[in-house]
RNA sequence: GGGCACGUAGCUCAGUGGGAGAGCGCUGCCUUCACACGGCAGAGGUCAGAGGUUCGAUACCUCUCGUGCCCACCA
């Protein structure tokens, strides 16, 4: 090794070098962009994530996705800015504090909405920030100087303009509606608040009497009605049958009885109501059921709330006021059985809506809230993604995402919490109503109570985030923005309210690209979570294997909309590889003896393995640019991969060897010049994915000190225009030489330190050619100790051979071989020779092949079949010339 | 109930209408001067199953089975 290498650690350590590299980029001002700065705009905003929340693995993923966008496309010289922030995330912030509430036995209550909400301003402080913090470990790059906050003082007046617009234009409305009703949180939430789940429930059929009924007959003796909830019996208000039931049809007007408070019940006809399920008769609770209040609204019902908002039977409910509502059921199942009125119970399966956030049982309730009317905005969503005006990737997400619009229901916005944005209401002393951003003058006004959801201020972030609605230069310059970066499971959450909004409040689309990724999952795909015990954190992975491998190992398995499985040996994997790459980078920058990257030596002077190396660098450079520009990270990260290990280091470094260290003067600089170039322009292509190990390579290679001057500003490489295929093909009559010499060795154990002599006879002109020029690289590469090319292999006791796909060689062995071994391992290749004639011979018999396939296809199988015979007269005579028989 | 994705080596995944590949793991050999976080070689697969299209299907079509996810107001 030259004298002159830099003092680079023989094992790349991370822990070493990133927080210093990603110190001097800060310093540098490499993160920062300006509206005015030259090149094509291009932006990112962040997913904000939970302002006091912590990085999980679906933060490193999703941010070190927009990291290597953005981080390619500042080289490849665009305007490029990614802005960092987080948000106040409403109920999950407010009920981390009410937690840590309880943990002393309060509730928000005992401290009343100021002081609770100084507090969960003081927990902000103190967790907040956290969570961006962390991204710099994993080297990500936004732009420090715009951080921004969902519920900062410049988006709260976006938040209250839009509320106040809408509302305006009668987008938005307060009305009594059905609502999905959290007991435990004692909130409204939104319909995709509601996660479904299979439960198995009881449906209980019980019978109404009749009014007025004799008990003579089966008709008279009452009604069957089925339900899986019967404690919302108490607010039943009809019942319905279908109006061509012939079984019903002679009860419909008349009314049964309510075994339980003082009410009559009219049996109706309705068309909703499915004859073939259950008893065909059903109970109408419009208060406490969705279909039942569309019949409710329909039959002009009245609506009978028998709950109160922490899901316990009210007055209304008369003897069973004040129960829990599931001790209710069970109850009001009792007392029916106790008159008799019970008729059957069965196991039911059906699905059940439950709190995203609380987990419990969501009670469907008649409640007064805000609401956005979706229906203009929905349509206005879909038609710009139909338009192409936003695209997926994957194509399929467009898909899912416009059937999830076109089946949209208004959009319940309040939530009967404290953390967040209150709502710009307010209520005048003579009942008076007024939406405006300021309390109104005089006496006795009185804001709404109620916050907004949290996805109404994360709508606005890609226009917020930039400052509207003031008009900033940067809104002008970024804004609508590049590219947004998600998961699919925020698609219906985040992606389609920011479109409608952003299309509602600035006629653009808010972003051209959504590309969504997976969720991480353990190895086996399974969900991370606590209670399996399969939690990775990426901050222990940084610590333990560096960012570039956790970066790597992420993005390596992150195919566009697929889960992306992940397990800490991978993680190793992918450090392996970093130090691989250190490897290369560490012996090429030790043999250039200063010599910088620059001009490659000219055509002629080029070896073949120069020219073939070059033309795999171009390949896999086109291969990974493709990939890069469709999100296709596996593509991106093999590409590298196998380019930095397979050909660079494995084939190229060991050829190279005999130039380097010879004492050719001028082919020692080519070699050098080529080795400059080939790894510089790696360590561009791998930039985005491996910030760091790049960098460090970077600078002694180029002499850079780093700054201004750091890869990470670097252009991204242009791509190479010729390519030269030829040396491809020839340089696999090499490889596939020295292959089969390497398992020579190997299964006839025959130790390295042995140097073998080779008489070749190549298979034609071209191999002859290239192995006669080469044989310095062939003996190099393969440890041989001579290598002929010769006419005829001579013949010769006690030698071996070796068919290789350009020809055959013999080798004297001079008794280091065990000759049993070699003529069964000689008997088994013959036979599978044998069987590969055989088979080719019946595809080539085949006259449907040879009339119908292509050519080609045919010349090759016929070309295959040739050399698989010949393989078997040489394993034939090589069987005779250990005097074995085949 | 509607929809989407997926079943290829022990594990995680590529792949193309012409007898299947990678990484990890496993086995053997190697302290070869960038890297033992390494090198070379090897074992291991009826490409979920059944039909169909085709001269030919792991690949295209249909069905079945299995897995995962999203959506959903039939009591």
């Amino acid at each position: 090794m030259s004298d002159v290498a830099p003092q680079l650690p023989k094992a790349y350590e991370p822990s070493a070098v990133e927080a210093d590299l990603y110190a001097d980029w800060e310093r540098a001002g490499l993160f920062h962009a300006e509206p005015d700065a030259s090149g094509e705009p291009f932006s990112i905003v962040i997913p904000p994530p939970n302002v006091t929340g912590s990085l999980h693995v679906g933060h490193a993923l999703d941010n070190t996705i927009q990291d290597v966008i953005v981080r390619r496309e500042r080289m490849r010289g665009k305007n490029a800015v990614w802005i960092p922030g987080t948000d106040h995330a409403g109920i999950a912030t407010q009920m981390v504090v009410e937690k840590q509430l309880a943990a002393e036995g309060l509730t928000r209550h005992d401290l009343g909405r100021e002081a609770f909400l100084e507090r969960v301003w003081a927990w902000r402080e103190e967790s907040g920030g956290t969570i961006l913090r962390q991204l710099r470990v994993l080297g990500c790059s936004p732009d420090w100087e715009r951080e921004a906050f969902t519920f900062d003082e410049q988006r709260n007046r976006a938040v209250t303009k839009v509320f106040v617009d809408w509302y305006a234009q009668g987008l938005i409305y307060r009305g009594t509606r059905l609502i999905n009703w959290d007991p435990a949180l004692r909130t409204a939430l939104s319909d995709i608040e509601v996660e479904h789940r299979e439960i198995t429930g009881e449906l209980v059929h019980f019978r109404y009497p009749l009014v007025d009924g004799d008990g003579a007959s089966d008709a008279d003796g009452g009604i069957v009605v089925a339900t899986t909830r019967v404690e919302t019996m108490l607010g039943d208000t009809a019942i319905a049958v279908h109006p061509d039931d012939e079984r019903y049809r002679h009860l419909v007007g008349r009314s049964v009885r309510h075994p339980f408070v003082e009410r009559e019940i009219p049996i109706i006809a309705d068309d909703y109501v499915d004859p073939a399920f259950g008893s065909g008769a059903v109970k109408i609770t419009p208060a406490h059921d969705p279909n039942d209040h569309a019949i409710g609204e329909r039959h002009g019902l009245a609506m009978l709330d028998v709950m109160d908002d922490a899901g316990a039977m009210s007055e209304a409910a008369g003897p069973f006021a004040g129960l829990d509502r599931f001790a209710a059921r069970a109850a009001v199942k009792e007392a029916l059985d106790g008159l008799g009125l019970l008729v059957e119970v069965k196991d039911h399966v059906h699905p059940v809506g439950h709190s995203q956030r609380s987990g419990v049982i969501v009670e469907p309730r008649l409640s007064d809230q805000w609401f956005v009317a979706v229906r203009s905005l929905a349509e206005r969503a879909a038609e710009a993604v139909r338009d192409g005006l936003v695209t997926f990737v994957p194509e399929r997400s467009a898909r899912s995402f416009l059937e999830w619009l076109d089946g949209l229901h208004d959009w319940c916005i309040s939530r009967q919490l404290w953390w967040g944005h209150r709502i710009p209401a307010w209520y005048g002393p003579d009942g008076e109503l007024r939406v405006q951003a300021e309390q109104p003058e005089g006496e006795g006004w009185v804001q709404d109570e109620d916050v907004l959801d949290t996805w109404f201020s994360s709508q606005l972030w890609p226009f917020t985030a930039f400052g509207w609605p003031d008009a900033t230069p940067e809104l002008a310059r970024w804004y609508p923005t590049s590219t947004l970066v998600t998961g699919y499971d925020i698609n219906t959450f985040w992606v389609s309210r920011m479109l409608m909004a952003g299309l509602a409040f600035t006629d653009e689309v808010p972003f051209r690209v959504v590309h969504n990724h997976g969720l991480v999952r353990d190895e086996h795909g399974k969900k991370m979570s606590k209670s399996f015990g399969n939690v990775i954190d990426p901050l222990d992975l940084v610590e333990a294997y560096g960012a570039d491998a956790t970066r790597f190992a992420l993005l390596r398995n992150a195919a566009p909309g697929i889960d992306v499985p992940l397990a800490e040996e991978w993680v190793e994997g992918a450090k392996r590889f970093v130090n691989k790459l250190w490897n290369a980078a560490r012996f090429t920058i030790s043999n250039l003896d200063g010599q910088r990257p620059g001009a490659l030596p000219p055509e002629e002077r080029r070896t073949l393995e120069d020219r073939w190396l070059l033309d795999a660098l171009a390949a896999m450079h086109a291969e990974v640019d493709t990939a890069y520009d469709a999100y296709d990270w596996p593509v991106v990260a093999r590409g590298i991969y196998r380019f930095v290990w397979d050909e660079f280091a494995d084939w190229y470094l060991e050829a190279v060897k005999d130039r380097i260290y010879g004492d050719d003067v001028e082919a020692q600089r080519d070699a050098r010049a080529v080795l400059a170039h080939v790894l510089e322009m790696t360590l561009r292509l791998a930039a985005p994915l491996l910030p760091f190990v790049t960098e460090a390579a970077w600078r002694p290679l180029t002499g850079s000190a780093g700054g201004a001057a750091s890869l990470m500003a670097a252009d991204w490489p242009e791509a190479a225009g010729q390519v030269n295929a030829d040396a491809r093909s020839r340089f696999a009559i090499v490889q596939g030489l020295v292959r089969e010499v390497h398992r020579f060795r190997s299964q006839l154990r025959i130790a390295p330190s042995v140097r073998i002599e080779l008489d070749v006879e190549p298979a034609d002109a071209t191999a002859r050619a290239v192995l006669a020029e080469h044989a310095g690289l062939v003996r190099s590469l393969a440890g041989l100790g001579r290598l002929d090319v010769v006419d005829a292999l001579p013949e010769r006791a006690g030698s071996s051979s070796i068919v290789f796909p350009s020809g055959r060689a013999s080798v004297p062995l001079e008794g280091v071989i065990d000759l049993e071994a070699e003529a069964a391992r000689l008997r088994t290749e013959r036979e599978r020779a044998l069987a590969d004639v055989a088979r080719l011979d019946a595809k080539l018999a085949n006259e449907g092949f040879v009339s119908r396939a292509p050519a080609d296809v045919v010349a090759k199988e016929r070309e295959k079949r040739a050399a698989a015979e010949r393989a078997v007269d040489e394993l034939t005579a090589r069987l005779a010339a250990f005097g074995v028989d085949a």
